[in-house]
DNA sequence: TCCAGTTTGGTGACAATATCACTGAAGTGC
DNA sequence: GCACTTCAGTGATATTGTCACCAAACTGGA
């Protein structure tokens, strides 16, 4: 994909138009991030705006006891919000954001930042929609971990982690992660699916056999 | 407090000049609430900014199963960007508004709240601190909820409500709804603080007798 | 002042989840 | 093949949530 493109890869309620993105490229630098790099987090605070053209940002928190859970993440054509929230925040966080696949995306440097949310109302919209995007998001995951089970949730994650296929290439560990809890809770809840013939697994893989199964526990309550 | 004093009270980061103060209040409309009043909601989509003036709002979450917690207060001085969330959000969700105290708000019409973003980099500061706060208050409700201890949330809670003061008004059910725990569970918690001496409880009020007790419980882990 | 109805809080039994302390099995790199 | 590491399984126990009650404390008439 060529970079003058990737505009055009801003869906969603408030794509952006040609001048915008003309606008912002000529304000804009490039920047490649290997798998596993860490974006931004509490010791790595950026001072400009992030807009992701390909590839994913999983953003995590994590507890003092070492657990940590995902929160949302930041696919290509969404912009990375948490990072100007970084910026303004004086209170302490423990959001961190890692490329989750090697990752393309525009810096934006703050005053050019100002300058466009100023003066393009296209962009503006844009930049809004993020922000309640993800406080919406939040929402969900408060929800989940407040009230929700823990099959249910893992049943929703195995699926949406599958995607189109149905194989997951994940650790238990990784799994719990995910949720934000503990190894040995995913450990049992998974030998219970494998009981069921819901799923296999093998050392760091899982296969969806039976997905309406999954979907019905997923849907439950 | 007269009408044209209200911006003096946006403290933080961004405090309004006065020419951006002026024009906000040429645009706005002041409203008064009942305490108790549902502000916003999944059946209540507000299609306006709201600042608050005076009073509190209390942002909570439900559960299908009926329990409920708190997610963040809107103070005086601040505003109510989950609003404007709401406005753009497609996806369901379940947050919802209610006036905590009688309150005094100014009503930002939409097309008004575009301009000023817009022509008043101060207000813009203002509305993207104003996201980011609630951002970082959403992480922390996460962290809690995922990683933190019934009783510690219950100790800082109490503090917390009580302010000044050494007495709070409030049920087991009001507290486990602070919390998104069950009632019995703050019941519990709360015999064992007496117990200890740390509080002493009458029907609808707990009075805190131990603060250091507390403070410690509230600051471990 | 008494009584019925409502709200609030207390309790035991049990379920779900988290923590701890292990064990062994499966992969990895000499 | 052998040490070494990573990953998964398991029992015991602690914490939190759910359910089904009961009793005490308030409320508002009659």
């Amino acid at each position: 994909m060529g970079i003058g493109d990737w505009t055009e890869r801003f869906q969603g309620t408030a794509a952006l138009p040609r001048t915008v993105r003309d606008r912002l490229l000529d304000s804009a630098r490039t920047v490649r991030l290997q798998a596993g790099k860490t974006v931004f987090g509490p010791d790595n605070i950026p001072d400009n705006l992030l807009f992701l053209v390909d590839g994913t940002i999983r953003v995590s928190q994590s507890s003092e006891s070492g657990r940590d859970i995902v929160l949302y993440r930041v696919e290509a054509g969404e912009s990375c919000v948490l990072t100007t929230a970084c910026m303004l925040a004086e209170e302490a966080y423990n959001a961190e954001g890692t490329a989750e696949t090697d990752v393309v995306a525009v810096i934006l440097p703050r005053p050019a930042f100002d300058r466009l949310v100023a003066e393009e109302p296209a962009f503006r919209s844009f930049v809004f929609a993020a922000y309640s995007r993800r406080l919406i998001d939040l929402l969900r995951v408060v929800d989940d971990v407040a009230f929700g089970r823990i099959d249910v949730r893992l049943a929703e994650r195995l699926i949406a982690l599958a995607g189109n296929n149905t194989q997951i290439s994940a650790t238990h560990q990784q799994l719990a992660s995910e949720l934000g809890t503990a190894r040995e809770v995913i450990s049992r809840v998974l030998q219970d699916f494998s009981k069921r013939g819901l799923i296999q697994q093998t050392r760091g893989h899982i296969i969806l056999k039976e997905l309406e199964g999954l979907r019905a526990i997923a849907d439950s309550t």
